[in-house]
RNA sequence: GGCGCUAUCGUCUAGGGGACUAGGACGGGGCCCUCUCAAGGCCCAAACACGGGUUCGAAUCCCGUUAGCGCUACCA
């Protein structure tokens, strides 16, 4: 029986947590979720320049709110450069690497010295054949020299479980430095050390990484360390096709948490971005998602994000969800638009909108309105109303509100408005239409909204009919 | 340029030699429901990149072409 799993997510703190990386992680805690494996967290923050605390916390922050937990971690690259060198200078030790002492300069020389920008550079291994004699007098000299591996020169290939056998010459591989000047070590070879260090057992990454793939075997094979699986998953494209970047708007999850996606409808649709259960199926509660997952049943081909097929599973995860799991957010929203719930229990009110709502902003923004008359907005479908109407619309309204009226606060209930409502239209010789559509906009400024009856029980007796009779006072002053 | 990866409706995808008149979902259009909208139900338009093979039979396997993307740093 094999060990348990160990996948890992290695983020660099050099900016905010993309998309992207969202779902590479979702993939790697589907999997170890999927097979009891470990979820470690790496943070990879050797480019010292770039990273930053805050965006470590950011990215931690967007992970738990996805609901993607680690079982170690998070450890920082940078933490362990002493063996990221001693594993350099292991193969330097080994004769699998090699001292170069070429400058940048030169080495720009030896790049523009081709015929042209027709050919690869590719270097020369000109150091490698060095004497012994000279790499140690340079070295007593104190010349500044950088630890290069020597890539052997034959095939190397992999399985990989999402694109299959994937194979490279090792004579198109360039010699890569290992260890800068300084002692730090350049990318791969960290990640390698680490890897092996953390014994994980499945690498599951981005496909931008599958050109490192083959530098990263012959590293593993150098150090004599088992290969993990790899697999490559797809990138994640804007919706012209290309990478996804800041032209394309929101792409950090936190952006979307700000727009009121909730997370699990994050996941749902993340999660369903380069992967299918192989079902028809789109709303899949986690639980299903971890029992459906595999490797091999991941798309090959780079996905482009939909914000518009978010939003409907958003809406639709709003509409499933009692209004108790997303009160926090909504009464959050409602602080930041300064509107005071007091001890006002507000749940009714998102019932009564949130089957009409696709982000939780939404149902903040009308949440705001039923309580409060000044965050309605006359919008252009409310106002070509009243001009339609004309007079009829202060007449109507009148009407509406002299019926209502008698209702005492206690009987205020979408039943009895119903009946007050329709028997007043039939009164009046109007249709129900002409009767309902002037409350809906008096109260919202909009012509869309939940049943007016129950619109008028959720805003609150005394609250509609003051705000219906300003409506009917304000439409005959012009 | 070299090396590598990829290619099914506008988008996410199912499909893995015959069950394909290529299925589902988002988005779009229409109808029903209805005081409006949403939800829900029903319906419509919409795709196998191209060219060659292999095979009785190809969306599916092979080769080529084209296009897109990635890598080609003392970045990660």
């Amino acid at each position: 029986m094999p060990e348990a799993p160990r996948v890992r997510f290695a983020p660099s703190p050099t900016g905010y947590l993309h998309v992207g990386g969202a779902r590479t992680a979702l993939f790697n805690w589907l999997f170890a979720q999927h097979t009891g494996g470990a979820f470690v967290l790496r943070i990879e923050d050797t480019d010292k320049a770039r990273s930053t605390d805050a965006h470590t916390k950011v990215i931690l922050e967007g992970l738990t709110w996805l609901g993607v937990t680690w079982d170690e971690g998070p450890y920082f690259q940078g933490a362990e450069n002493a063996r990221h060198r001693a594993d350099a200078e292991r193969l330097l030790a080994l004769g699998k690497g090699y001292r170069c002492f070429c400058t940048k300069e030169e080495l720009e020389a030896q790049r523009n010295s081709g015929d042209g920008s027709t050919d690869s550079f590719k270097y020369d291994r000109r150091c490698l054949r060095l004497p012994a004699e000279e790499i140690a007098r340079r070295v007593s000299q104190g010349r500044s020299s950088v630890i290069r591996f020597r890539m052997p020169d034959a095939e190397i290939a992999w399985e990989d479980s999402v694109h299959g056998r994937i194979s490279f010459q090792g004579t198109d591989l360039d010699d890569l430095v290992i260890l800068r000047s300084d002692g730090t070590p350049i990318y791969n070879m960290a990640v390698v050390s680490d890897d092996i260090a953390m014994r994980i057992t499945h690498v599951i990454r981005g496909d931008d990484h599958i050109s490192n793939t083959p530098k990263q075997i012959a590293l593993y094979r150098a150090l004599g360390a088992p290969l993990p699986q790899f697999a490559h998953v797809p990138m994640i494209l804007g919706s012209d096709g290309k990478k996804l970047s800041k032209r394309h708007g929101a792409t950090a999850v936190g952006d979307y948490q700000d727009q009121g996606i909730l997370p699990t409808a994050m996941r749902n649709f993340l999660a369903l971005l380069g992967w299918s259960p192989g079902e028809d199926r789109e709303i899949l509660p986690v639980d299903e998602m971890v029992r459906l997952f595999s490797l091999e049943a991941i798309q090959k081909k780079s996905a482009v994000f939909d914000t518009a097929k978010l939003e409907w599973m958003n809406g639709q995860y709003l509409s499933a969800m009692p209004a108790d799991e997303f009160l926090g957010p909504v009464e959050r929203q409602l602080a930041l638009m300064g509107v005071a719930t007091g001890s006002r229990d507000i749940r009714p009110i998102i019932d009564a909108v949130k089957s009409r709502a696709r982000t939780v902003l939404q149902i903040a923004e009308r949440v705001a309105v039923r309580m409060d008359g000044s965050f309605a907005v006359l919008d252009a479908k409310g106002e070509a109303l009243i001009k339609k109407m004309g007079p009829a619309y202060g007449a109507n309204l009148a009407h509406a509100v002299a019926a209502v009226k008698n209702l005492s606060a206690p009987d205020w209930t979408a039943a009895n408005l119903i009946a007050a409502i329709t028997a007043m239209a039939e009164q009046n010789g109007l249709k129900l239409g002409d009767a309902m559509q002037p409350i809906r906009v008096a109260l919202t400024g909009s012509t869309v909204s939940e049943p007016v009856n129950e619109l008028l029980e959720v805003v609150g007796r005394d609250n509609a009919i003051r705000r219906i009779e300003e409506a009917v006072t304000s439409s005959s002053s012009h």
